[in-house]
RNA sequence: GGAGGCGUGGCUGAGUGGUUGAAAGCAGCACACUGCUAAUGUGUUAAGGGCCAAAAGCCCUUCGGAGGUUCGAAUCCUCCCGCCUCCGCCA
């Protein structure tokens, strides 16, 4: 959400990212209706007003008989008020459909771009290993016993899996690196409700646009697709220290996506499940874009630091407009190594927000000046696994058909080698 | 599952139908004073919004949320949410 005061005085601004973005929004009758909006609160406040001065001289009329008179004359000018007072709450109704379907600005030195297809490559970092006829992941999971597709499916559904053994304790290792890494610089662990009430969902962004893209639950509650949406809630409507600025959380908790947008793709393999477990950099900071666009560079090199330390090779990219979110003002993913594909796979995705998500959420602070402000905020994916697995299982794959640990994991799995099961 | 209690400003907490947007304390801010670095005194400080070019000013809304009663509600009624206590149940 952006503030409609901003939106009055830079149509053109809110019609480009629109355009920008590649969604459908139109300004001008936001504009207009907020103009009808106001007049009408005008209208409405001024006969509340004039209520309120006759109550009070009400209050003050001793004789019982002029008193009674006094509290006749209100009558109509209560009916009145009433009706008015009605249209001026379908006019908000209205107007509050326009205002959470406003786009956030996109940053200048975000590519044009519709799909992404048009995403710009940044930088690659660490060599393409050199696996000859790498296996894929899910051959791979088949034959060390990783995984069970079959059974998952018959339990869950479509896009069910159950991962068994060492992938399983794998999974919790990189979770485990992933919260000591980013502990060591400073971020709150967290572990995170699964489960939010609307009101999360709206404030983060995801609702109401992308009410469909989530599960429901029969009490109102719905399965978050990202740990970002309850670790934001946890500071709804509260007022922030402006010291304790930034405040970074290492959010862990299991993901619920419905992916139905994406019926026909990534239908095998782990790339594309229902229900995933991630470690989430969050963060907010101060109202500034100077420092929203440090802090966004900051974990994006967090979430660079742990795949080099993984040993994985990755490119970033810079995602264009029409690959950006409605609330996001600008986004690196970042995609890893996919051997067997010989391409890179989304793993992770760093965007940050300005003012969009807090002003939603209501999460203020007051500055130096005493004045209120909305905070900024960001995010970024840590380790969000099964996917990563893909990843590790085929780039850390060997000729002789077992896969090698990353060392930085070792420690936390307790074996340096996947062992093949096949003779 | 049963019974009862509670939900007030950044925090603690008073307030049960009419200048109560709300006492008091703490915290914050400003000024004054003190030769000692923190105390004392005085004043001041809720948020959101409308009118206005802006300031000043005026006005509206807000005491967990949504409705209702009333000329008038933090205060009465209904529903919902959250917290606490006791009993039961389960581990």
């Amino acid at each position: 959400m952006l503030d409609i005061k901003f939106i009055r005085e830079n149509p053109t601004l809110v019609r480009d990212a629109a355009r920008k973005k590649h969604l459908v929004f139109d300004v001008d009758k936001l504009v207009e209706l907020d103009k009808i909006r106001r007049e009408a609160m005008t209208e409405v406040e001024a006969m509340r007003a004039q209520l309120n001065a006759t109550s009070a001289e009400i209050a003050k009329i001793e004789d019982e008989e002029s008193k009674k008179k006094s509290i006749e004359e209100v009558g109509s000018l209560k009916s009145d008020l009433k009706n008015r007072e009605e249209k001026l709450v379908k006019l908000n109704e209205e107007f509050e459909v326009l205002m959470y379907a406003v786009p956030n600005i996109p940053d200048p030195s975000v590519p044009d771009g519709k799909t992404d297809a048009d995403n710009v490559e940044v930088r690659k970092v660490g060599d393409i290993p050199a696996i000859t006829n790498p296996k894929d992941h899910i051959t791979l999971l088949k034959d060390l016993d990783l995984a069970d597709f079959e059974r998952g499916t018959k339990v869950a559904g479509f896009r069910g899996y159950f991962l068994k053994n060492e992938a399983v304790i794998l999974s919790m290792a990189l979770w485990q690196f992933a919260m000591s890494e980013l502990r060591a610089k400073g971020f709150t662990a967290l572990t995170t409700p699964s489960l939010a009430t609307d009101a999360n969902f709206l404030g983060t962004g995801y609702f109401p646009q992308g009410k469909e893209d989530v599960f429901h639950t029969q009490d109102d509650l719905s399965l978050v697709g990202t740990s970002e949406v309850s670790t934001m809630g946890m500071l709804r409507d509260e007022i922030l220290k402006e010291e304790e600025f930034p405040k970074k959380y290492a959010a862990f908790s299991a993901c619920y996506r419905r992916e139905i947008g994406t019926h026909g793709k990534d239908t095998k393999g782990l790339y594309r499940v229902h229900e995933f477990w991630k470690v989430e950099q969050v963060v907010l900071c101060r109202a500034d874009h100077v420092e929203s666009v440090r802090l966004h560079e900051e974990i994006t090199a967090n979430a660079e630091e742990l795949l080099q330390k993984l040993g994985l090779h990755y490119r970033v990219v810079l995602n264009c407009g029409g690959d950006l979110g409605q609330g996001q003002v600008k986004k690196y993913d970042i995609e890893t190594w996919v051997p067997s594909q010989q391409k890179y796979g989304e793993t992770h995705s760093a965007s940050y927000f300005h003012d969009f998500q807090t002003r939603r959420l209501g999460i203020r602070y007051k500055d130096s000046e005493g004045k209120m402000r909305f905070a900024h905020s960001l995010n970024n994916t840590a380790i969000a696994s099964p996917r990563i697995l893909i990843n590790i299982l085929e780039q850390y794959q060997t000729q002789d058909g077992y896969i090698k640990v990353p060392e930085v994991l070792q420690k936390y799995t307790g074996f340096n080698t996947i062992p093949s099961k096949t003779s």
